[in-house]
DNA sequence: ATGGTGACCAATGTACAATATGGTCACTGT
DNA sequence: ACAGTGACCATATTGTACATTGGTCACCAT
């Protein structure tokens, strides 16, 4: 009985393995010097001393070595925006937080590691598993904060939670996804800022 | 005392010419059968029986031209919308009807006259004079209907108006601004519907 | 089975010369 | 002053021969 988990995207073989984690390490450096395009699967293979034939053991496509950075980074980000939500007290407050904290730690990424940024905004463009992953997780996010709001009384009750969630969602994309957020640079922090309160105001009972 | 509208941007020469007129209407064909970059100015030159440079004597730049053809669109498209708005009663009435009618006339550029549309993404890619024309239409049109409303007692007085209608427009933004439409085509008309409800209920009293 | 590879293929990318393109200007005719 | 142009230049853009790259497979070693 192997434990396979469901939908393993990043690859084939043992998910745990000390290869595939020198593979991560090596591509998280390579990516970052010189590019996703720009590294080839050699590049990765010559780096951990290696064939690039067995790189291919351990991950179906080069793509799936960028999904695996592209998560770390992403899932990365999420734990850091949870935490800055976590010290907000009102369910407002920590939307406030969250919302805040996830575009300037994705706009922190655009600055000082601007090519894995550019992996991210590929994963955004092309719909790979990591940007709909990260999509997901934001979405239960907001759900999260709508629903504590709700039972504080915060929020409002009457819109069906799951649209409310959406709905948000879609106002803050402007803000959070990569492709759009390095086109609305020049509207920070300002722009943001409006949505968020128009966001918290659509939630007042 | 020669009348020279401020910041004429389409061009030189002068602005009402049958010369001018012909080159836009080639314009008009040639990029919707071989797009914009494909045209030359010099096909254009071809098509009214001139030579190139005279075109030169009207238009500043071949990008000058672009932005006539995309002006020209786009404010056929704000006055269908305005069309489709005043009939409208109520300001939520009007401005749910702004609002889909954009997106579906974009929606329909998009299928019928790609070519065109691909122009406007263009426009809006590199912030042309005419793409930032219509945002600022936009804007003015949100701000008319929110006026409206406030005076009609249908939304809230106490944020200030013009910080409303920009955060209205920044949630709109994924339905209106051809760059991200053209990604979001899947998620309409619902999407739609969910970002228009949360703009109405962060307009209630 | 697990660990590992060189040789191979179709497709994509690169380098560079040849060509085409956006744009200007001095010029002619009226 | 207005109507119009050919010749010209610097910068794209294209065509193309060539090299790389992503990916597979049969195969060897333990």
């Amino acid at each position: 009985m192997t434990q396979a988990s469901a939908q393993d995207t990043t690859g084939r073989g043992p998910a745990e393995h000390a290869v595939r984690d020198q593979i991560v390490e090596a591509a998280n450096d390579c990516f970052a010097r010189y590019g996703y395009q720009k590294t080839t699967v050699a590049d990765l293979a010559r780096a951990i001393g290696f064939s690039k034939a067995y790189i291919y053991r351990f991950f179906d496509s080069k793509q799936a070595i960028g999904e695996a950075i592209c998560c770390e980074r992403l899932e990365q980000l999420i734990a850091e925006a949870r935490r800055a939500m976590d010290e907000g007290g009102s369910a407002t407050d920590r939307f406030r937080r969250m919302f805040r904290s996830v575009t300037a730690l994705s706009v922190a990424l655009f600055f000082e590691d601007r090519k894995i940024y550019e992996v991210a905004a590929l994963a955004a463009a092309e719909q790979w598993a990591s940007a709909r992953d990260y999509s997901a997780t934001l979405q239960s996010i907001i759900a999260e904060i709508v629903k504590d709001g709700r039972e504080k009384g915060e929020f409002e009750r009457k819109t069906p939670l799951d649209e409310t969630c959406r709905s948000i969602f879609y106002a803050m994309k402007p803000f959070i996804d990569p492709l759009h957020l390095e086109r609305n640079l020049d509207l920070l922090p300002e722009a943001q800022n409006e949505v968020t309160s128009l966001i918290l105001r659509s939630l007042a009972p």
